[in-house]
DNA sequence: TTAATTTGCGTACACCTGTACGCTGAAAAA
DNA sequence: TTTTTCAGCGTACAGGTGTACGCAAATTAA
């Protein structure tokens, strides 16, 4: 009972997720991969696929279920960094864009499921995105002190912003992605400006 | 010299692009249409598409020109409405969410464009996009009087959330969709409040 | 040992795709 | 009038797709 067979399945099931990672690009996305495609970037007959996955759809939940890990594991160790006295907007942009560029099929495949055919994938990203909501969220309400509804407000158009600056990134060159960051930044801190300022505001305290 | 001709052919260039348009959906995205089913729905025999256009990429690209000019269109109404005392934030907004709701196809490709595999499309959606946010750059600076830079960096994000929050009604029923139109009204407020405190800080003055 | 499971393969089929080519009929130009 | 132009059609082909089915080999269970 050494297992040596349900071993082997998970390496081949772990070359199926990688091949179709491998395939996606600028140019190609989830959906324009096709089971043979993927399989035979995994060396397997097409119809072993199914030993693994019942269809592409599966495979691609999965694989946004993988990159949302992913990406949810970087941002822990961002807080670290916090903790350790980094500036937590600073932080946080330049930890999330460091894995934009050296994970970009993964972002890319968040980023295009969030609008894409499947209603399934879109809520599997939107899991994934609202995570990182919650968690920021809980910072602001405990840090800033102020209520849960502004708290998720701000939390909100936070993430989204910079979830957007990921976006622009993939289509620029490394080196002009610093000063993108920079704006970033920068927009963060208007609404966290913002909110400071809306803090005691009857409209949010309620 | 009545035309008749090139009345015709304009009649089947629409019928194509209607076709197109019409065959967007939650679940179908512009790169899941093929040139024969496009012909089909326009009435006409695949082969003939190409008396109008050379691919699905140019018919594509003159989708996303269209639409961009039919939000564009629409957005200088809103601005009357301003004009004619509105509040520019609400007015902006709701007219947003309303052409969302009334031209979802036609939201949904720029929505998924801007994010999609070819660079000639998401260069396109793009530059729908800076319309936006240089005509309301223009609005804040002279408004609010803030520095060219700073206007930017506040209509950048504002339109980002607007954008964004377009995507997320695409996805809600339309009872639902007041609550979040009420919520990015509120996330703008934020910022706009946040650029006022800032108005005058060293940093985007110089 | 023998029997049962299960991963993986090869073949086969029906279906859909883009597009090359040549023809037709009607509008436009000569 | 005659000639040219051109939108639209039908046929045809090569190539890709998902997946049903049955077999082989090897691990696991009895």
């Amino acid at each position: 009972m050494s297992g040596v067979r349900a071993q082997q399945k998970e390496k081949t099931r772990r070359a199926i997720i990688d091949a179709a990672f491998s395939q996606l690009s600028a140019e190609r996305s989830f959906s324009g991969l096709s089971l043979r495609e993927v399989s035979r970037e995994a060396n397997i007959a097409p119809t072993s696929f199914y030993r693994h996955f019942k269809d592409m759809d599966e495979l691609g939940l999965t694989m946004v279920d993988e990159g949302g890990l992913a990406l949810r594991q970087l941002m822990r160790k961002a807080r670290q960094r916090i903790a350790d006295g980094g500036s937590i907007i600073r932080t946080s942009v330049e930890t999330f864009m460091e894995f934009v560029q050296h994970h970009s099929n993964v972002f890319r495949l968040l980023l295009r499921e969030r609008s894409g055919t499947s209603a399934a994938f879109r809520a599997a990203v939107n899991r994934e995105i609202q995570h990182f909501i919650a968690e920021l969220a809980d910072y602001l309400e405990d840090y800033g002190k102020c209520s849960r509804e502004l708290a998720v407000m701000e939390a909100e158009a936070m993430v989204t912003l910079v979830f957007n600056a990921g976006a622009e990134a993939l289509d620029l060159p490394a080196a002009a992605r610093k000063p993108l960051a920079e704006r970033v930044i920068n927009q963060l801190r208007l609404i966290a400006k913002g909110a400071a300022a809306l803090k005691h505001d009857r409209r949010f305290s309620e």
